[in-house]
Parts: structure tokens; C-alpha cells; sequence
DNA sequence: GGGGCATGTTGACCTCGTCAACATACAGCC
DNA sequence: GGCTGTATGTTGACGAGGTCAACATGCCCC
């Protein structure tokens, strides 16, 4: 329903008739809107995780190339998502209050990527420092980067691959270890 | 009224009371809710250019530093206007249509990003390569530094005057003219 | 067979965006 | 001064939507 009309399609009575209920009948399974909307942002996170975490397999070939792919990976499944992206991170479609299980879901993503970045840390290949610190660089980059292309803020007339391409290469770039200079 | 109650404290009615008037009154000034929002957000990207562009008065000091003086300054904003900044972006509060005027809005910020980058450039700074492409690049990493730390989902024990040091370091590092190896 | 729980239904209430009909007041013109 | 038009404000009403309470129903397990 989000990626068919938009979040503002989402109504707990719309849900109802298209499941065939009543307007009632999900409240028998979330206390309210927010919590229904939580649980599939956090749906979306285990599935992004999923899919980041798949590239794993081609981990032999050269490895700063996977952290890139895992950018790439990153990206894509925004544009794939959209409004299923945004609501993932946005706050304002949610509650104000903080939603353990989405921090927790997000927290789990981040993790994964900590440890990437410090496996390639230990090869040399990204310089030291905290890897926490690192990730959240390079989450940064890929989450601004999707955020901008899903609400357009990007002139479409940019190839979006090239885009993505240079972002992920700046970004690695910028990591690399230059100790030994 | 956004920064003390969050967007969904923003209801016509309200402003209404607020400005001590009825409810019907600022459908006398816009059209509806979202030309309200959307005229806000502009201002929002107003407020934001008018900011990164003061920064100019210190052109004189070290070039690459007022590029990171520049980036510093645009998450500060957002960690300072956190609400209003997620309206700037946050197509979901806004109408589902295209709105001209804030894309305008956004325009001018990139076309003063892309002027910054081209003046480096010229001086063999950063590296060459279409000026546009590296503005997305360099925006996209502060924009998801800004996002991800208004909407909680960096560690609040992390020093984010070092994170946000990090990111646009590592970021001007990235684009480093790297030809006359 | 009966009690309890899970699930669904419906009526009702409140808030909100929005519009139409109506009021008012001020500016500019004769 | 009086008239007229426009800008602005007010109020009643409508429909959508979130939510709760009271009530129904069907199934499992003892």
C-alpha cells in the first residue's frame, strides 16, 4: 500500500477493507498506527540487512570492491523501496517517542557494517581509528545519497549509477590508509 | 510551533489560535496546508544558503577548509532546526506533487555548492571531473550526517563535532586531486 | 459441555482539513 | 461624506481518519 499511494494512503481503515475486515479488526494486532508502521519499518530494515549481508558471498574477489558493492547494495534498495526507505527513517511519519525495536533494527544494520570496516581495517586496506566512526561516514554517504535521489532532489538527467559509483569510490578513497606515506 | 511540538503539532487550526484568529483565517494566505509547509520549507532553504554563504567572509584562510567550514555549518543547522530541516527534505509531510518552489529553493543550494567546488578545482584541489557530480557527492554525505543525527540513529556517546569533522574530512580527502601521482 | 481467549464488528467521539455563506473593515473614488 | 470593492476574518458543516468501548463469534482446552 505505501509503495502504491504513498504513506498518506495508510489508513488503519484502508488496511482493514483491503485485508477484507473491519476498520477494528487491527487494532486486534497493534495497539495503534504507529506500532503497526514500527513493525514494518523494521521489516524493511531485516530485509535491507539481508541484502547487504548476501554480497557476502563474493568476498573473495578484491576486498574494498565488496564494501563498495555493499554501498551500491545500500542505494538500491532505497530506490527499489522508496517510500518503504522513508519510512524507515522517518521519524516524523512515526511516533516522537524513541521505538526500541526500530533502534535496535537499525542498530543491527550498523553492526554489520562496523564489522566489515574492520576486517578491511585489519587487511590495511581503510586506515585505523574507530570503525564506529567510519561506518557511521559511510553510512552517512549511501543514506544521503538515497535519501536525495528517493525525494528528488537529484537532476535526473545524472546517471544514477555513475552517481552512486563515485560516491562509494570518494568515500573509500578517503578512508584509505595513508599511514605509510 | 514545528521545534516545540513536532510537525504533527501543525494543524491549521492551531496556527489559527496561535495567531489568535479562527480557524479559517489562513486559508486566506495559502491555498491550503501543504502551500503553508511548502512556503516554510523554502524559507528553511533560504535561511540554510544565506548560512553556508556567510561562511565566504573567510575565504581568505586555507581553501579546502571553508569547503569543510561549509559542510560543518550546514549539519549544524540542521542539529540546531531539526524539525523544520526534516520538513525541508521530507516529501512525505509535503504533498505528493512536485513543488516548484522548494525544488528552486534546493536548486539555489546546489548551484552555490557546485560555484564552491569549481573555484577549488581551478586551484588543483580537489580533483577534476563534472563539478555537479561532486557536489552530490559532498552534499550527500552531510545531508545523511545531518539525517541520521536528527533522527537518532547515531550513538549519542559519539563526539559529533569529531564525527562531523571526520565525515567532511574524509570527504575532501576522497576528491583530493590524486592526478600528478 | 463450558469457560476463556483470540478475533472481528459496529457505534460513537474527537480531531483535522476544507469549503461555503456570511460579516466586517479599510481604501480609493465620486 | 457616501459608495463600492477587496482583503480579511468567522462560523457552520462535511467527510476522512484514529481510536475506544460494547458487543458478537468461533475455537481450544479442560
Amino acid at each position: 500500500m505505501i509503495s502504491e499511494g504513498g504513506a498518506a494512503s495508510v489508513t488503519m481503515r484502508a488496511i482493514g477493507s483491503r485485508l477484507g475486515v473491519s476498520r477494528g479488526a487491527p487494532y486486534r494486532h497493534f495497539p495503534d498506527k504507529t506500532a503497526l508502521l514500527v513493525a514494518v519499518a523494521v521489516a524493511g530494515f531485516k530485509r535491507l540487512n539481508r541484502r547487504l549481508g548476501s554480497g557476502d558471498a563474493g568476498a573473495s574477489s578484491s576486498s574494498v570492491e565488496r564494501l563498495r558493492r555493499m554501498g551500491e547494495q545500500y542505494v538500491r534498495f532505497a530506490l527499489e523501496h522508496p517510500a518503504h526507505y522513508r519510512l524507515m527513517y522517518g521519524k516524523e511519519a512515526l511516533a516522537r517517542q524513541d521505538q526500541p525495536e526500530l533502534r535496535k533494527a537499525a542498530g543491527a544494520l550498523l553492526e554489520n557494517l562496523i564489522d566489515v570496516i574492520r576486517v578491511h581495517q585489519q587487511r590495511g586496506e581503510i586506515e585505523g581509528g574507530d570503525p564506529r566512526a567510519q561506518a557511521y561516514v559511510a553510512w552517512s554517504a549511501v543514506h544521503g545519497l538515497a535519501s536525495l535521489l528517493i525525494e528528488k532532489q537529484i537532476d535526473p538527467n545524472v546517471d544514477v549509477d555513475d552517481l552512486i559509483r563515485q560516491t562509494t569510490q570518494t568515500i573509500l578513497d578517503g578512508m584509505r590508509d595513508r599511514s605509510p606515506d
